[in-house]
DNA sequence: CAAATTTTTGCAACCGGTTGCAATTTGATT
DNA sequence: AATCAAATTGCAACCGGTTGCAAAAATTTG
């Protein structure tokens, strides 16, 4: 059923590296060879195994895309982006699914036995470790979403969840809000401990607004309901900071059904600005989050990696914007 | 840095056969052996090329995972998944996203330069010729949500789509609606023509009942919603059967930006029973498709089909059912 | 037209494993 | 202790390609 190279050869009446040098480019190849190869192939069918060459050129085109956030609906615009921009350079995703599983040496191990040319780590939040111990492997890494460090240890792509905190704060500083909360994702995730530390710091700048915290169990829908029901039942802030638009979609329709309004009621401002947080029925307030360009870069970076292994870390980190929608009320 | 079999034999004092039998479940091997080999493969973190070995048997474990519904939550769901179920029997999904991409020579091509012991395909909207370029490739293949066919070329796993059809249609005939519509996701895709047929057949049998229909141009939120506003300019419908729930979504955000009331004014079934449509403030009657059951059937076929190649193909298809949430108006 | 140079081609070894077969070791049996 | 069967081990060829090197062919130069 599978035609191999020999094959080829032989029918062709020429030897088996002028044809491996046919399907490889800047090869030394006479127009006239590469001909009677060609015709050969297509008669046969041919296309070269790219495992097999892989064996002997050490590289297999192939790229572990690593994630945990299957859950979180702007993940699946990531994927379609990583796939799509890695298809475009001839690159592979093999994706890994993180769901419950915190060590990352099975998925190490696992990538390194298909010979990955390179690793890109697509979660907000697994720790850095995580995304080193590829590196330490000697696999080259990308961490997109990843914790940004002023020394990183590998390549972090994303955006400064602290300054995007600061950014929440300012903003419901500005609207004049004087009781206002954090409702974040889990606790263990970076993003959310950087958004959250970036918020109290802006708002300790403000003694006379009183501020609290608490944290949904996941980044999802169903968690910021269930947490915003259980503030509902005493006395709930003015405003709402949400580590994420999920969250804070869940909050919304918490704060509907309870009878009360936003924006007039409670105010609310998400983070990643997902395509439903524009649909006109839920109209959020959000930080935006450029994840089409953390992917691009992310690839390119990796794509320069590939290229140089030993390339210095570095981190590259995009600047977030309010967009601003209906779940904030104006400033006074 | 990378370790191969040779050195570990060395190290081993061994033949390289003794290692690779010491990797190989099932070989022969004394147990004084395979403790000389652990230990040198452990002081020396060795462990095997799975690509250098497929060479051999000719097993990758590596499985097409190729879709090009990359915007429709609830394939984030659909991957979550496919990516476990795969992965928990040592699998390793390649994915391949097929946006904007509809003939399949190039995947085929690709997808057997990786030599991948099988491909799934998980889409709605791909025709069936599709899934069958990859078993003339030679290829097992498995087309999970695809269309259901009395005599299918390749396994089919997924849902009776005229059945769905029709039991939209006598759902809203049961609520004695007078004038219903179809509004389906775009023309070509496979599973809008067979929801619309089914729809019509049923309907058909009530011509006292008015029946329209109009398709948005993808399976998405900004679709459907499009596509309502433009029919709300004219006299709608009484009741709508949307081709899936995210369309059904855009189409109830519409209705309540125009200043109508569902279900009062205007009643909607949907397709899928994605997560969202339980959120409180959507409450989305609608069809369950059940795709855990879907895709874990998918995997299991694959598996089979793994270990037996010429297996004759089947089409496995799961009854949907009516979830009854707050759209459709109460039986009279 | 011969010599010098450049390009093209094939040979053979190699990439990191697997496996049939024969040789060797082990263990059971008498 | 000798005999025989069963289990274990190593040899060597192979999987489907790539590549350094030298021989052969084509091209340029004098």
């Amino acid at each position: 059923m599978v035609v191999t190279l020999k094959e080829v050869a032989e029918r062709a009446g020429v030897s088996r590296s002028a044809v491996s040098r046919t399907f490889t480019d800047g090869a030394s190849v006479s127009d006239k060879m590469r001909r009677k190869v060609e015709k050969a192939a297509q008669e046969l069918g041919y296309s070269p195994n790219a495992l097999a060459s892989s064996l002997t050129t050490g590289r297999t085109k192939l790229i572990g895309l690593v994630s945990n956030n299957f859950h979180n609906p702007i993940f699946l615009e990531v994927f379609d982006l990583f796939t799509r921009g890695l298809q475009d350079r001839g690159l592979r995703p093999l994706l890994v699914n993180l769901t419950d599983e915190v060590d990352p040496a099975n998925s190490v191990r696992m990538l390194r036995q298909y010979s990955v040319d390179g690793v890109v780590v697509a979660s907000s939040t697994l720790p850095p470790g995580f995304s080193k111990a590829f590196r330490d492997a000697g696999v080259p890494v990308v961490h997109s979403f990843g914790r940004s460090s002023s020394s990183p240890q590998v390549h972090v792509v994303g955006i400064d969840n602290a300054e995007c905190g600061r950014m929440a704060a300012r903003e419901l500083v500005a609207r004049g809000y004087s009781n206002v909360a954090f409702l974040g994702g889990p606790e263990a995730a970076t993003s959310t401990q950087d958004r959250h530390s970036g918020f109290m710091s802006e708002m300790a700048k403000h003694p006379q607004i009183e501020v609290n915290c608490s944290f949904a169990e996941a980044y999802s829908f169903d968690a910021g309901r269930r947490e915003m029901l259980r503030l509902l039942k005493s006395k709930p802030a003015e405003a709402y900071f949400c580590g994420d638009d999920v969250l804070s979609i869940g909050v919304l329709s918490a704060i509907l059904d309870s009878g009360l309004k936003v924006p007039e009621n409670i105010g609310i401002i998400g983070l990643n600005d997902m395509e439903m947080a524009r649909w006109e029925n839920i109209d959020l307030t959000t930080i935006h989050q450029p994840i089409r360009q953390i992917v691009s870069s992310s690839i390119e970076l990796m794509v320069a990696t590939l290229n140089e292994p030993d390339r210095y870390p570095e981190a590259r980190i995009f600047p977030c914007s309010v967009i601003e929608r209906g779940t904030l009320r104006p400033a006074p």
